[in-house]
DNA sequence: GTCCGGCATAGCGAGTCAGT
DNA sequence: ACTGACTCGCTATGCCGGAC
């Protein structure tokens, strides 16, 4: 049995060592499994909480050395606006604010564990990817991550002065922007939907190949989904269903709480019902999304004041009863 | 009445969460 | 493997409510 102090030195050693832009908590976790040769699926929140804390002291010890370091320069350039007050300045207006929330909001997001704030800037949507050569011409790289084309797409909107002056949603396409749309003009909304047929997958040399193997699974997934469709509509003719799919007894309590007169329900149906009341009650945490404020209502079915949206199952598992 | 900030809107893909 | 909701970045605009 590995004690605690084990994992912590082992995951605090591996973290050290580790590139933090692209380590997860999962990462993290394999990595112990296989140091140790143990499964540790039941110690995610364990792991998650340590990496938290290592991420948090780490932090504290840059911000204290940047003090120290502050303190020295600002001893260097006394007189005249010194180099830290720059960089608070470039952190706050990083760029022109034409888009009025949106930085706002990502940055109040992104307070969350280290794992989370690096791992997405590398996969999802920061992904590098290949460009058609229609793109590539207009953006002047073969590989960009489709955010980046996207601001650099509306760079070039601005700068050609193509927006819609009736409606500024829309983009009146000059000749380049016509032979990757293919349209007159474009709702921008629109814009990222038509791009994707130009943003590529860099997974491969090659993407043509790429795409010929992933349309190849895809008939193989459709064929074999077709052989098994029998099977399962007589599954679900017979009613077997199981997950979250099971149909459940309802408690009194969340039967009353929901107050569909239903007594039985789907896991899927009941967490659809439940976000459905937390979002229509405005329960979500303002500054925390995931963390739900209870109401009375809420409070007499769970019996906690707060609670965080992930564990919404959790709480409603007492409230099943599974039928035969 | 005006100004300002906050939020929603659309779309993309990959990943996360807890529990079954 | 699956569930539903959510996050991440990026963009401009419309709407709403609060402050002055």
């Amino acid at each position: 049995m590995v004690s605690e102090s084990e994992l912590i030195g082992r995951l605090r050693e591996f973290l050290r060592s580790s590139d933090l832009n692209t380590t997860t908590t999962t990462t993290v976790r394999r990595q112990l499994e296989s140091d140790f040769g143990i499964d540790l699926s039941d110690r995610k929140a364990f792991i998650r909480e340590q990496v938290d804390l290592f991420l948090q002291t780490e932090h504290q010890q840059e911000e204290e050395e940047e003090e120290g370091e502050d303190a020295f320069k600002s001893e260097q350039s006394q007189g005249s606006n010194s180099k830290v007050e720059e960089d608070v300045d470039d952190e706050e207006e990083e760029k022109p604010n034409h888009s009025r929330n949106g930085k706002k909001k990502n940055k109040e997001r992104s307070n969350k564990l280290g794992d989370e704030v690096v791992k997405k800037r590398s996969g999802g949507f920061c992904k590098l990817c290949s460009l058609s050569p229609q793109l590539q011409e207009l953006m002047g790289a073969p590989e960009m991550a489709r955010t980046e084309v996207v601001k650099q797409l509306w760079a070039y909107i601005r700068e050609k002065d193509l927006q819609d002056p009736e409606n500024r949603r829309n983009i009146i396409c000059d000749e380049p922007l016509r032979a990757i749309f293919c349209v007159n003009s474009i709702n921008m909304f629109q814009m990222n939907k038509a791009l994707s047929k130009h943003i590529w997958p860099l997974d491969s040399d090659d993407v043509v190949q790429v795409k010929a193997e992933s349309k190849e699974k895809k008939k193989k997934q459709e064929r074999e989904e077709d052989s098994d469709e029998p099977k399962r509509k007589e599954k679900r003719q017979k009613g077997g269903k199981s997950g979250f799919l099971a149909p459940l007894k309802l408690s009194d309590a969340l039967a009353n709480f929901l107050g569909t007169g239903e007594s039985e329900l789907t896991r899927a149906e009941v967490i659809k019902k439940m976000w459905d009341y937390i979002k229509g009650n405005n329960l979500q945490d303002p500054s925390d999304k995931r963390k739900i404020l209870c109401d009375e209502k809420l409070k007499e079915l769970f019996d906690v004041d707060t609670f965080n949206g992930f564990t919404v199952t959790k709480l409603l598992a007492p409230h099943f009863i599974k039928t035969s």
